[in-house]
DNA sequence: GTTTTCATACCAACCAGTTGGTATTAACAT
DNA sequence: ATGTTAATACCAACTGGTTGGTATGAAAAC
């Protein structure tokens, strides 16, 4: 029991984690650019004094949200599949699974507060735009190691390079995003989804279900 | 020759279209929110009275921005293609060659004023939200054309959806945009495309080639 | 009593947009 | 050709408001 003064006046991780969900929500919204110091600080109920007491800068902030998200997203992703069916091929259709949930429930935005802060600010700053590839790479290293169990599993009828087909898949899982935001579609996302999966299912010599995700109506 | 005083001291048309390419060039950099009316005069060569002549706010430019840059990128394919095979899916083809070819340009950089507007406006402005939904619809609508033609001069030996596999492969393009821009990696983007090209052959019982995008080496 | 955590008040730089004006041009009359 | 007029194209200077960031101080925690 060496945590929690609990209800206390003070409680700097609490304030630290407001911060953070404000700023990723906004990020989520509006952008990195377009959110201004003084809209995090409001929305979180914090004074600009207690902001730059936690953050040195902007930069921090944009840097701990997309951290913030990064394990936010990576923790759902983690849970929905350590749950389920040991086979690895498994996992990847529950990872599937999860992507397509995600989409369906209104409250989460057809967001990304790493793919976004990749877009706005790679090119000009280099602390994002290594933080923004870490992200990107981390997640492809688990779709990666997947795909690897399950070739070793499920000895794979077309070859495949599981590095290359896992950046593909979080690629196609980006650009998704980009243009649900403006055509507003999730039944395109998730058939971008489903076409994917059924793509690497055929790796293995699964064939697509009859309700093929190339010519079957939306969902 | 009703046309061109030429070298005159006025040119509005001109004058525009600095202004345009200026904006596009500026956000394909640092994006639309963080580009400033000040910064694109600048890069104009034009004051800010004569900006505000030309648009009546900042969105104004953002839009003429994005219609600008789609003209540009249909006039590219559509240049790469007219002059090609008259088969539908050899055009087909030389669309991914284009797109190959235009990474390979180190003066021309990994970007898309209409994505990076989706991402960074579609959310908050519908303004901006349905332009740039209207360029994603055009640019499908012509793949998906194609998609038509090569299925009616080649019978699939698997069947699909064209506008599906349409909007598949744009979102494929959008987000190795994204991804290749913190990553720095041409040569991702470019195996993402060529495996969606071969995927696309697959439907046509094409088999890939020796130098499979599955398995090969970088390019 | 020192350090941490936060609040208040403030700053220079920058933001989109406006002002009031001038120079250029096209249309037309002479 | 030339003078007149009206509209267009453009400019320098400015406005109110916002930006990221700071200086100072006070209350809580150790």
């Amino acid at each position: 029991m060496k945590t929690k003064p609990a209800a206390s006046k003070r409680n700097p991780a609490a304030t630290r984690e407001k911060l953070v969900m404000a700023a990723v929500q906004l990020i989520l919204r509006q952008g990195f650019v377009a959110t201004s110091v003084d809209q995090i600080c409001r929305e979180a109920g914090v004074t600009k004094g207690g902001f730059f007491h936690h953050f040195e800068n902007k930069e921090a902030i944009g840097l701990a949200a997309a951290q913030g998200w990064f394990d936010y997203v990576t923790s759902v992703y983690t849970q929905s599949m350590e749950g389920a069916d040991p086979d690895p091929l498994e996992q990847l259709h529950a990872f599937f699974d999860t992507l397509d949930a995600f989409t369906r429930d209104s409250d989460r935005l057809c967001a990304c507060v790493v793919g976004m802060l990749s877009q706005e600010m790679a090119l000009v700053h280099p602390g994002f735009q290594s933080a923004a590839a870490a992200h990107f790479t981390a997640w492809t290293e688990g779709l990666e190691k997947l795909l690897v169990a399950a070739k070793e599993k499920h000895p794979p009828v077309i070859d495949f390079d599981p590095e290359r087909v896992a950046w593909f898949v979080n690629s196609l899982w980006q650009g998704s995003i980009v243009v649900a935001k403006s055509t507003q579609s999730g039944p395109m996302f998730r058939a971008n989804m489903r076409m994917a999966r059924e793509w690497i299912d055929s790796f293995f010599g699964i064939p697509p279900p009859q309700q093929c995700a190339l010519t079957a109506p939306a969902s």
